[in-house]
DNA sequence: AGCAGCTATTCTAGTACTAGAATAGCTTCC
DNA sequence: GGAAGCTATTCTAGTACTAGAATAGCTGCT
């Protein structure tokens, strides 16, 4: 049984406390949590379908299987999937392809003076990046917390020196 | 007009020369293009119509239009676009999510020494891609070329750093 | 009671692929 | 000429979201 990278993350939040959709939107504002997973409002009601299809999550309190507002919480099996499958992704390094690698592999179809400014511009914007993860970081995380912060820190400012010398080179 | 990362892949290699759809998947292969996009060989022909039907590319040579292969050509659109989306990829940093935050982000529910071991088989692994992405590069490549894989290369080495450096806090 | 303006969910109509099977055309070699 | 086995394209039926509009329920105020 797979979960995708967004139903872990809502199924993470659902063992954690049981919830309902609009909550898991606020949880995942209040804790910077769009820094780092990909998830859209639009999206929530979606997922909280599919994982209830499929046994990992159930409709639950007072008001279950009513109308208005509806509290889900995982199943037996929605738990042991939640942590078969986090082990799973911290286990298995999962290539990423960000979009920049094809914008390289195009250069030779750029101007250099715009090369120039497009590399830039990307120094900047990935400086402010820098900022806004450290300032999503939540003051008081417990070090497993920090690690998800401190990752993406980690990658940014790889990018930021592999940009510098690259700029270096080009001039 | 916005192109897809897939689509500007496409996009490119046909700018540099007309080929047919078979012909860009052998291309893909030779150039070690898979370590760093994202085409499955079954994606070509749906990207292929999909620029057609966009007018950015457009059936050339002797057999155009007829049976058997089909070669296409970028038009100039085609040619404007394109070089227009690659200078926007590198100018514009895409934040990207890894799944292992999202395993992070549950660890609680991991065991310690389960945790542990998921930790350790990551760290092999990552050690296992960087000689794959040191294979795969070019030995000829121009400094253009050399900078997309050693992007990765810098990627994978951040990483490898920030999991030492999380290992050892976890001991 | 009646309405404003939240909170919360559902619905419609997309987009962007993707796996894998089916089909068609081409070449070679007996 | 006809079968083997490539090369090359098309088709079918998915998956995994996503934007945005519509709807429904709830709460407080007058």
């Amino acid at each position: 049984m797979d979960v995708t990278p967004a139903e872990l993350t809502l199924l993470g939040l659902l063992v954690e406390r049981p919830r309902h959709g609009y909550e898991l939107d606020e949880v995942i504002v209040e804790r910077g949590m769009r820094e780092w997973t990909e998830i859209g409002f639009s999206s929530i009601y979606y997922l909280l379908t599919k994982l209830r299809d499929r046994g990992l999550i159930e409709e639950a309190g007072e008001r279950a299987h009513g109308k208005g507002r509806k509290v889900f919480a995982p199943t037996a099996e929605g738990r042991r999937v939640c942590a078969q499958a986090a082990e799973e992704a911290i286990a298995e390094p999962r290539p990423v392809f960000p979009p920049i690698l094809v914008g390289l592999a195009n250069q030779p179809m750029i101007p250099p003076d715009r090369l120039r400014a497009a590399l830039a511009r990307r120094a900047e914007t990935l400086a402010v990046r820098v900022t806004e993860v450290r300032a999503a970081t939540p003051a008081d995380a417990p070090p497993f917390v920090r690690a998800i912060f401190d990752h993406s820190l980690a990658q940014l400012a790889a990018e930021q020196a592999w940009l510098a010398r690259y700029q270096e080179e080009m001039s």
